[in-house]
RNA sequence: GGGCAGGUGGUGGAACGGUAUACACGCGACACUUAAAAUGUCGUGCCGCAAGGAUUGUGGGUUCAAAUCCCACCCUGCCCACCA
């Protein structure tokens, strides 16, 4: 008996295997034709910080994947980049007064030597940064391309102003009113702004996400996002005006008991509307509204506010006079900022009506419930669609007053332009009647200038760049007398990365269309679920752009997608930095090892689980891993042999369901049972392919020990023996009436009256079946067998 | 208010119709040691001296059998939120 020998120098193990696989490019994507797997993280964002605790959980579990896959004879592409461009990075450099640029170089730096320390098997030929005029010239030619094709457009209007930060926030960016990342109070602003029209593809969006292999959350979270209603548009005419107003309503049905209209103060022609002795009240209202942010309007949603517009309209299927309100309780971006209000069916329109005493008109039979009653019925004091169901008489209903049936969405158009510095610029200029001239696609990128000041005005410190503001010569004689001095939102650059990986040093196309066909759409995405209606929505609609246009073949990015779990602190707490709770990778590498952090991440718990950190995890993950090193090699060892056979089964089935918590717990219970009984040299060798994706320095050190010369990761997968997963004896539950009163060991090929006798001769079985009939029962070969005795 | 995820020992969790608490942490005892750490061995959900009993958030239901399926409710977390 003898083992591999002294106690494994995890730090010097680590340093040799990394050196090693990055000398011979192990993992590095070769040019072949085949079966493929994509298997892709989130990006990350370099910040000043470094990678935390919570990082290597997804990584380390797509590095399982991308190995497994590997051995599996797949072509396989595992790449990293940096989502480079973007406001924390240029807040970060504001603070410590270095430009940017620098700030990124320094930390993407730090981020691949501590991904190369964990021994992540990265493609490292194929990083990219977003930040790099190689890649954000195909983000400016992205722009240029939805321009061109009608879905990019230039617009003034209310927007998401951060008064801190001093740009536009997508709402997106938004949380509760609040700037996400500094918390400030955001104000509405009118501006003049680039917007993508995302919401043209509203529709393909929502039905795309049928077929994705995602968390069904995640797949509802975007469909209420989009969110889609059905209903439709009426139109009312206004009393003693050419003027008409037209809304949106899901419940047509409803016509009859709507006895106001209501309009946002943002309505269009609301000042057209008013009459003129209500005009100082109205505008008087206006002005409040608008102050309001966001955050008061929804606090307020009990007590709802307006102003009688003086005006009457008429409700189509009544022929009824109707006053027009103004109330801010509507919301203008949606529909058309304009609603009837049926007082005894919506609870909005309900509150609204009591406060100011408008009439309330019963359409719908209500029978035992209280108003507002917003459930479906039988139609009352609705002329001859009364009796009807109320559901089924809303088509009917639309028809009679020339309305359409017509579909809305929650969704807005996309807010691309931000006021700032670190971003892909915008390749437009404006002639003198602000007419957009755009950049020529040969002179891309646009190049970002770095002779600027970033402090922030509320105009892109782009404007004091001297360089940036000349106009070549070029444009000049188009007629272009000033620059666009905004950058694009980073979600624009994130929202195609995926793309640039399979052809990063392409500078003819954004990537070649037959690499884009072989690898694309990602197999496994792993990342967190914060994004789920931003970069995942986005890059989506990105896609499904590309393939309308005719440019790539697929029109779903991501195939499959799995979130991992937050890392909590220790205190089952969300770490962050104010807390004084996260934990840096770095130490525990230098502790325990990197194999240790990954089998303590992936042992942790499912995951897709929030988990809390706990460093007694990481000393038992250790203790594990010095076990398994430890395994003394015998010349026999039957059970061994044998159990190697079932592992290999639930390692290869939870590595392809993603179960790596019960992967990691079947690695330590076979370690468990060779620890007593020993291990053969073969079986040894086994488990070091096995436990390869988990913990890689360890599994190449055994390997080598062992005496192989070549990596262990040029190995085949093992296959397993599916006649030795079967116990030759199983455990049978005896039970009576379904409470188990003994076990029996038998032959798993035992007959039932076998089973029956042997029970029944059980003296704790039989005592509760004396006097009683003991015929009946209930048998599950190799499971249980179960008397009844009732 | 709406949507989603989830409630199992002291802790992270396993089982997802068929012996609930695998695996790990923690704790206890012992061995090794002058001692400690490390390591190893054994024990360890609850009540009970024991036989035994109750037990997977709560209450009902389906079933020979329910943590698992169905219904109602409670709690926690995340996301959205006056969307007509």
């Amino acid at each position: 008996m003898k083992s591999l020998g002294g106690k494994l120098d995890h730090q010097k193990n680590d340093i040799k295997w990394q050196r090693y696989w990055l000398k011979h490019k192990l993992f590095a994507t070769r040019p072949r034709k085949g079966k493929k797997k994509y298997i892709l993280d989130m990006f990350p964002y370099p910040s000043g910080d470094g990678l935390h605790v919570g990082h290597p959980r997804g990584y380390t579990a797509s590095d399982i994947l991308a190995h497994y896959y590997r051995y599996k004879g797949y072509n396989v592409l595992h790449p990293i980049g940096f989502d480079a461009f973007g406001l924390p990075a240029e807040n970060a450099a504001i603070k410590k007064g270095v430009h940017p640029e620098v700030n990124i170089k320094k930390n993407t730096k730090r981020f691949m030597e501590q991904l190369k320390m964990l021994g992540f098997s990265y493609d490292w030929e194929r990083v990219i940064n977003t930040s790099e005029p190689s890649y954000y010239r195909w983000t400016q030619w992205l722009f240029l391309l939805l321009y061109k094709n009608g879905l990019a457009y230039r617009k003034e209007s209310y927007v998401n102003w951060c008064p801190k930060d001093k740009t536009v926030l997508a709402n997106e960016q938004v949380v509760h009113g609040c700037c996400e990342r500094c918390g400030s109070q955001v104000s509405q602003e009118k501006r003049r702004q680039w917007f993508f029209k995302i919401t043209e593809l509203a529709d393909q969006l929502l039905s795309g996400l049928d077929d994705l292999d995602w968390p069904n959350g995640t797949k509802e979270l975007q469909r209420n996002w989009i969110g889609r209603s059905k209903g439709a548009d009426i139109e009312f005419k206004i009393n003693n005006s050419k003027l008409k107003i037209k809304v949106f309503t899901t419940r047509p049905d409803t016509l009859f008991g709507a006895t106001y209209l209501v309009l946002a103060p943002e309505y269009k022609d609301v000042l057209k509307i008013v009459a003129p002795e209500c005009l100082q009240k109205v505008e008087d209202y206006i002005k409040t509204a608008n102050k309001k942010t966001e955050l008061e309007r929804v606090a307020n949603n009990k007590d709802k506010t307006g102003v009688f517009s003086g005006s009457y309209a008429v409700n189509p299927a009544t022929n009824q006079e109707i006053p027009i309100w103004i109330a801010d309780y509507v919301l203008g971006g949606y529909g058309y900022g304009a609603i009837m209000a049926v007082p005894a069916h919506d609870e909005r329109d309900w509150d609204f009506a009591r406060k100011y005493k408008l009439p309330i008109v019963e359409v719908i039979d209500a029978q035992k419930n209280s108003l507002p009653f917003v459930g479906d019925g039988k139609l009352i004091n609705s002329g001859k669609f009364s009796g009807m169901v109320a559901t089924a008489g809303g088509s009917a209903i639309t028809k009679l007053v020339g309305g359409k049936l017509t579909t809305k969405y929650k969704l807005r158009d996309w807010l691309v332009s931000r006021q700032r510095y670190w971003g892909a610029p915008i390749p437009v200029f404006y002639d003198k009647d602000d007419k957009i001239i755009l950049v020529d696609e040969k002179d891309l990128p646009l190049l970002l200038p770095k002779d600027v000041e970033f402090n922030p005005t509320g105009e892109s410190p782009l404007m004091g760049s001297k360089k940036f503001k000349q106009i070549p010569l070029k444009y000049k004689k188009l007629g272009a007398v000033r620059r666009e001095y905004d950058t694009l939102d980073t979600f624009v650059c994130s929202s195609w990365y995926f793309m640039r990986y399979v052809d990063n040093e392409n500078n003819k196309s954004l990537a070649d269309l037959k690499k884009l066909d072989y690898w694309l759409p990602v197999d496994v995405y792993i990342g967190g679920t914060e994004f789920a209606n931003s970069h995942l929505l986005f890059a989506r609609f990105i896609t499904k752009v590309l393939y309308k246009l005719g440019l790539i073949n697929f029109d779903e990015p991501f195939k499959k997608l799995q979130h991992q779990g937050l890392v909590l602190g220790d205190g089952g707490e969300k770490m962050s930095k104010s807390k004084g709770n996260v934990v840096n990778p770095d130490e525990i590498v230098e502790g325990y090892g990197a194999d240790a952090l990954r089998v303590y991440e992936m042992f942790m718990g499912p995951f897709d689980q929030y988990i809390p950190w706990s460093m007694a995890g990481v000393e038992g993950a250790k203790r594990f891993i010095n076990r398994l090193w430890g395994l003394n090699i015998v010349s026999k060892a039957l059970e061994t042999d044998r159990a190697i056979h079932k592992l290999i089964s639930k390692v290869t089935s939870d590595i392809e369901s993603l179960h790596f918590n019960t992967a990691v717990s079947s690695f330590m219970e076979f370690v468990n049972l060779a620890t007593d009984k020993g291990i053969t040299l073969k079986t040894f060798k086994t488990l070091a392919i096995l436990v390869s994706p988990f913990a890689p320095h360890l599994a190449e050190e055994i390997n080598h020990k062992l005496g192989s010369r070549k990596s262990v990761f040029v190995s085949k997968w093992p296959e397993f023996d599916a006649k030795l997963i079967e116990d030759p004896v199983v455990t049978i539950a005896v039970q009576v009436d379904g409470k188990l009163r003994a076990t029996l060991d038998v032959g798993r090929d035992i007959s039932e009256n076998k089973v029956k006798s042997m029970a029944l001769a059980i003296e704790s079985v039989s005592k509760y079946l004396i006097n009683k009939d003991n015929s009946k029962y209930h048998y599950v070969p190799r499971k249980i067998i179960n008397f009844i005795s009732k």
